[in-house]
DNA sequence: TCTTGGCACTCCCGTGAGCAGAGTGCCAGT
DNA sequence: ACTGGCACTCTGCTCACGGGAGTGCCAAGA
């Protein structure tokens, strides 16, 4: 049965109010606090028809309904409309990004400013180094059988890993390498390097030769073949308003999923451009976040995308001002980047 | 009344069977648990004065004993035998840490394998800049009117800052800085460091003041003054064992605790040499975190101390067992370190 | 055909009573 | 100084009960 215009109103209405007060609605609030021009009796068929297709549920007969994720998911498709943030929250962003110095500095204002904002667990990944250009590759010498290796990237990022030599190199051979191996890959993008830092070895005089491959090989290991993103956390206390009544009955594989950074990844990690993406309960792949949704979006400077943020919370909670909220924080952050 | 021994064997039994059950403990199942050679009748003479001196009390009249905070105290302090690691603990300790690569490889290795032994939340503080000496610093150009700022420091610890500098600054004299902020720095404790950043400007020539001023700010600012530690936390998952029994209610409190760095350096930060400090519920500052107990310590190479690192949890906790892989842990730390 | 008022029904939830169980405190006896 | 016995207290569980909220259905009306 297709629904009309009214039942969709109905399903507004409830999604709404569950949202607000934490409990089931019925028929006789929903008409009182919305005016649906009709008599509770008509909103219970109409309900009686929402819940045939699957959108709202009773947690018990006699109780009042509860929207289903199914539900949500139209609510959020069709029915919620974009939320304006208030100059206040504006202000907000503004003053909290304002002061930042660091990449480091920025993503962690980010994320607590996120968390404050939607009042839910924020993530925020730094930017990808998959999708950063090298800006400048830096050999330091720590012993003579040992190199700091330091990448900065375009995104701002900087990673360093040590370099363990096969054996005594002097300072002239890494100013040497220095120079090479930034004429080779300074500018290029990391997902470009492999077969960069493979020609690098390969044009090597032989006797040096030893000596570029361990550069080489931290290089590919660590810079790009283990993909090493980072990411930040905050709000996990929020997870607690509502008590336990969200998340039905623990926390406990909500906070388990949220330590492992390969979930947290997948989360916010895989964004489109200009889309903001909401996973429903159970549209989420991770069986520990069944009673959770996800929030995200991806950010950067201009039209790239550099990395993702989001936010997570129950299934219950207010999808247009958390969207509106998300977005707006992803284009604040990003003119951040621009600017740099 | 002074407590012979006998009471406080009785009160090592009632700690240790509360540990475990996590249900107050009466004095019938203590007789029938212990060898303490007496009957139900005169553990309760005993649990009478115990209660009296207040190490332990009633939820209610006529429930079972539990330790109060005073209680755990004199435990850990005289009561509680130093428990072994089991050779499988420590081989778990030893894989664990086997691979780690690079400073922030140890540090998070670290927190998760504390967390999963302890079963509780662990903190790991890096290495503090103010224990650290300058190992290198670089100045790497990232545009003619930009710096990124490099320190490598002896402990591994590697930050970077940038330096916005008033004016075009050319390479050479870019390597002019380097050479003169090495030659200055290198080898020196961070905590010296302010007076001879000074004596930098100072010694530097006229025209080229400015420049070097604007790197000694960055310097001082961020690397010494804003004493930038950082840190690492993993097991919030295992505060929901024990349903929301332990910290009495919310674990609200708790999470907000942990979300805030200052809190958690002040709890695990602030470590003597060779010691294992435990703080027990109210003997915590922290007024969240008046429900739970931290059990932390010192590590670094050798007998030098370079950061702390913890385990936070209910004060119903296994204090014998958590002292001892703290300890353990931070001592396979300090030897990881000392071998780099 | 859609809407509405009425009505019987179901189920939750809070309250209070009754009861078994665990544990204590005290006392008198050894 | 320890012990057995006994009365007492309090919790936690179950059960019954009634109020309240909400529904589903039906027949009547627009």
């Amino acid at each position: 049965m297709p629904l009309d215009d009214r039942k969709l109103e109905v399903l507004r209405a409830i999604v709404e109010d569950y949202v607000a007060t934490q409990e089931p609605v019925g028929s006789k609030a929903l008409v009182e606090r919305h005016q649906l021009g009709v008599s509770p009796a008509t909103v219970r068929n109409d309900m009686a028809v929402l819940e045939e297709e699957g959108y709202i549920r009773q947690p018990h007969t006699s109780a009042g309904r509860v929207p289903t994720d199914a539900g949500y998911r139209l609510f959020v498709d069709r029915l919620s409309r974009i939320k304006a943030l208030s100059p206040a929250e504006r202000r907000a962003i503004e003053r909290f990004l304002a002061g930042a110095v660091d990449l480091d500095d920025v993503v962690h204002r980010t994320v607590r400013l996120l968390a404050q904002l939607t009042r839910q667990v924020a993530v925020v990944q730094y930017p990808s180094l998959s999708r950063s250009s090298v800006r400048h590759l830096e050999l330091v010498p720590i012993s003579t059988t040992r190199l700091m290796l330091v990448m900065i990237a375009d995104t701002g990022r900087v990673e360093q890993r040590l370099v363990e030599l096969p054996g005594p190199t002097d300072s002239d051979d890494v100013l040497d390498m220095r120079r090479k191996v930034n004429a080779k890959l300074a500018g290029e993008r990391l997902a470009d390097a492999p077969p960069l830092v493979q020609a690098l070895v390969d044009e090597c005089a032989p006797e040096k030769r030893n000596t570029m491959t361990c550069v080489a090989s931290v290089l590919l290991e660590t810079l790009v073949e283990r993909s090493d993103e980072r990411l930040a956390l905050a709000g996990t206390a929020n997870l607690t308003r509502g008590g336990v009544l969200d998340f039905q009955g623990s926390l406990r594989p909500v906070l388990e999923a949220l330590e492992e950074e390969v979930i947290l990844l997948k989360l916010i990690g895989e964004v489109e451009p200009s889309t903001t993406r909401v996973r429903i309960g159970d549209e989420n792949e991770i069986d520990n976040l069944r009673a959770a949704s996800v929030v995200s979006t991806g950010y950067g400077p201009g039209t790239t995308i550099v990395g993702g943020l989001g936010v997570l919370g129950p299934t219950r909670m207010d999808y247009p001002g958390t969207i509106a909220t998300v977005r707006a924080v992803a284009r604040y952050v990003g003119d951040l980047l621009a600017q740099n």
